[in-house]
DNA sequence: AGTGCACATTGACCTATGATAAGAACTCAA
DNA sequence: TTGAGTTCTTATCATAGGTCAATGTGCACT
C-alpha cells in the first residue's frame, strides 16, 4: 500500500520505515479518470496530491474566462495550492487530471504530523519548499526576459517528457501565450531544423 | 544594538530576548551609501539582509545587458537570494542599496543556529517560505493574466510608498516594460483622471 | 549661475504576439 | 462509418508594447 509514494518519501526524506508506518491514516490512494477535478478555484486545498500515475495539472482562469497553467505534475510529481493549503485561504487554483491518474491524498495533518515525529522530514519539506521558491523565480525571470520562443526551449528542455504527453494548446497557456503564437514559433523552429522531435 | 531587528524577529517569530542574545554573534550591522552591491552575480550568496533603514533592490541582468528588478526592500524587510543561499549555488542576482541604508546582515549560520535553539523561530521561518511562495505566485498571475496597465495598478496598491521612492524605470523594470511604456499608461491614465498622485 | 547627468516624456515607427476565422487532422463514441 | 468534438495549423488583420531619437526637467556639484 502507497509504494511508490513510501519509496519516493523514505528515499529522499530519509524517514524511517517504522515512522512511514505510523503516518499511514493519513493518506489516502484513489483511481481517479481524466478530467477530474481534484481542488475547485474558491475552495480551501486540504490535501496534497502524490502522482503515483498520470498527469495532472494546476490552473487558473483569469476574469476574461482564460486559463492559464500554473504547473505540470507527472508520476513521481506533488502538487498542490501550498498558499491555500498553509494559510488556509479560499484557493485561485484548479487541480485537474488531465490522464487518467491514481493519486494519494495526504492532509495538512499528514505534514503535521510528519514534522512532529521526524527531523529529517522537516529538512525535507524546507527542501521542498525552497526548491519551489527556485522553480517560481526562474519562471518569472522568464517571463520577464524571454521570449515565446526562447520560453519553449527552456520548456523543452525542462520537461522534455510532458511534450509528448500534453496538448499544445496547454503548454502554450503555461508559457503565456496563445496555441496560434506557440504554432507559429514551433514552425519557426523546424524551418531552421531545430525540431526537437515529431 | 540591533535594536529594530531584535524587535522585529521577537514581535514576528516570539523568539525569547535570550535567545536572541545568544545570536548575537551572527549579526552584523552596517551603514551603505546609496549605490553599493551587497551581492554580485556569480558569488554565492552568504548573508541575509535585514533593512533597518533606506532601501534596497536585487535584479538580474539579461544577456542582452537589459535589468530585471526582482524585488525591492525598505525598511523592515529582508532581502537575499534565498536558492543561493540555501544551495549554496552561485547567484544570478545583484542587490544594491537604492538610498543610503542601514543593514543587519545575518548568515547561514545565524539561520542555523536559530532554527537549532527555537521551535518558535522554525515556524516563523517556514511562514517566511510559504509567504514568498504566495508572493511569488502571485507575481507570475499577474505576468500571465495582465496588461502593462493593470500591473502597474497591481503594482501602487501593493506598495504605495514605493511610488515615491523608486525611480519609474526601475518600477517598469519590475513590471517586465520598458520605462517608455510605463510612462504612456501613466499618461493614459492621468488622461482618464485615474491619476493616483502628482 | 552654469554645466552635466540622471530621469521622464513624447513622437514616429516597428515587431511580436493576440484575435478572428477557416480549414485540416485526429479521436472517439454511437 | 459517420459525425461531433477537439486540437493544430494557417492566413489576415489589429494592437500592445518595444525601439530609437529628440526634448524637457530637475538636481547635484563646481
Amino acid at each position: 500500500m502507497f509504494l511508490s509514494f513510501k519509496t519516493y518519501l523514505v528515499e529522499r526524506s530519509g524517514i524511517s520505515d517504522l515512522e512511514f508506518q505510523s503516518l499511514h491514516p493519513y493518506l489516502k490512494e484513489k483511481e481517479i479518470p481524466k478530467g477530474t477535478i481534484l481542488l475547485q478555484k474558491r475552495a480551501v486545498c486540504t490535501h496534497s496530491f502524490f502522482v503515483e500515475s498520470g498527469l495532472l495539472r494546476s490552473y487558473s482562469i483569469d476574469q476574461s474566462g482564460k486559463e492559464h497553467v500554473i504547473q505540470f505534475a507527472p508520476e513521481g510529481w506533488i502538487i498542490t495550492d501550498r498558499s491555500s493549503v498553509f494559510f488556509n485561504e479560499p484557493s485561485d487554483y484548479y487541480i485537474e487530471a488531465i490522464e487518467p491518474s491514481t493519486v494519494i491524498y495526504f492532509s495538512n495533518d499528514f505534514i503535521r504530523k510528519a514534522s512532529e515525529i521526524s527531523a529529517a522530514f522537516r529538512n525535507y519539506n524546507e527542501r521542498l519548499l525552497q526548491n519551489h521558491i527556485r522553480q517560481l523565480q526562474h519562471r518569472i525571470q522568464f517571463l520577464l526576459e524571454a521570449t515565446a520562443e526562447e520560453r519553449y526551449l527552456d520548456f523543452i528542455s525542462i520537461y522534455p517528457d510532458l511534450l509528448l504527453r500534453v496538448p499544445q494548446w496547454m503548454i502554450a497557456s503555461y508559457l503565456g501565450i496563445t496555441p496560434e503564437s506557440l504554432s507559429r514559433v514551433r514552425k519557426e523552429l523546424a524551418k531552421r531544423h531545430f525540431s526537437p522531435r515529431n
